[in-house]
DNA sequence: CGTATTTGTAACTATAATAGTTACGAATGC
DNA sequence: GCATTCGTAACTATTATAGTTACAAATACG
């Protein structure tokens, strides 16, 4: 399945920068599509997915920006995992296989009851670490806004 | 990660067609591609793949073909999945995040841990599947060669 | 109010992965 | 030797993802 998207990674990156900010002032897309090097509007897509499932806000305008709708410990990769690429990481055949032959007429349904089992096993191991999790293992010295205003200023980005 | 490929599920698709065929008789890439709806050569890459997993053998010449290199039993979907995959399905940023910015600049590192645990856990998951019990599954009516020639015939392809 | 700013989204291009195709040398059974 | 089949290279086609530009709608603030 490689080939796949990024959007997973770049969304948790994104959740960080927002947990980060600790949820007092709103963050611009273009502040976080910095972090991530990417363009803005790949950022406001993503967020887009995210506020979809709750898992953010975001306010047009002046003042305007993305914080977090819970919070950190509150969200988990699973949910994540979830608003982004709607729980599904394996892929069936492309073309369908011919029905006349027992294994091509019936192995779509076999292979999906198995995907679904491993699509389960991969929710259950993401559902264990939340986006605060990240944040804290990011790096001890560097702590969040909230903690240290001074450190937080100077890591900023 | 769906944009992924679907050389896992047509790598298993393949396996069941050489576990039905029961080891007897090699089965040629024409005849899978057939039940696979594709050109012979992406099955021929697949098995490529299976061969260099020691899964199949292959040969060429008039009475060449593919069987499978053990019983059905003893191979998992693990086996496929890393054959196949290499044993990755998930995937960091495109470009490198801003390195000047502490999440930009450790979030790799982070995330890189996380998804090898998500990773093991789908092996897990898959370790728990055989070729064989695909087999069983495809069609309680519908046994594989070994067991009645005349229905395979009826079924084959 | 009007202006500056920022989101949301459409429309398009670019990049990269995957699949499909054609072709042919090498291997092999008959 | 000859027909057949694999392995593989080289190419095209298709699709997904990412990146870009542009602009309407929302909103803060003077």
């Amino acid at each position: 399945m490689p080939g796949g998207s990024s959007r997973f990674a770049v969304a948790i990156h994104v959740l960080t920068l927002l947990a980060r900010a600790g949820g007092d002032a709103p963050v611009k897309s273009d502040r976080v599509a910095a972090s991530v090097n990417t363009n803005p509007v790949v950022i406001r897509r993503i967020l887009c997915a995210l506020a979809a499932a709750e898992l953010v806000t975001s306010q047009s305008g002046a003042a305007g920006g993305s914080r977090l709708a819970r919070r950190p410990e509150r969200i988990t990769l699973r949910d994540v995992y979830r608003a982004i690429e709607g729980g599904d990481a394996f892929r069936l055949h492309r073309r369908r296989p011919d029905r006349r032959c027992v294994v091509g007429a019936n192995i779509e349904g076999v292979l999906g009851g198995v995907l679904d089992e491993t699509n389960a096993a991969v929710e259950r191991a993401l559902a264990r670490t939340t986006i605060a999790d990240i944040v804290t293992r990011l790096q001890p010295c560097a702590p969040p806004a909230r903690a240290s205003a001074r450190a937080a200023t100077r890591a900023k980005g």
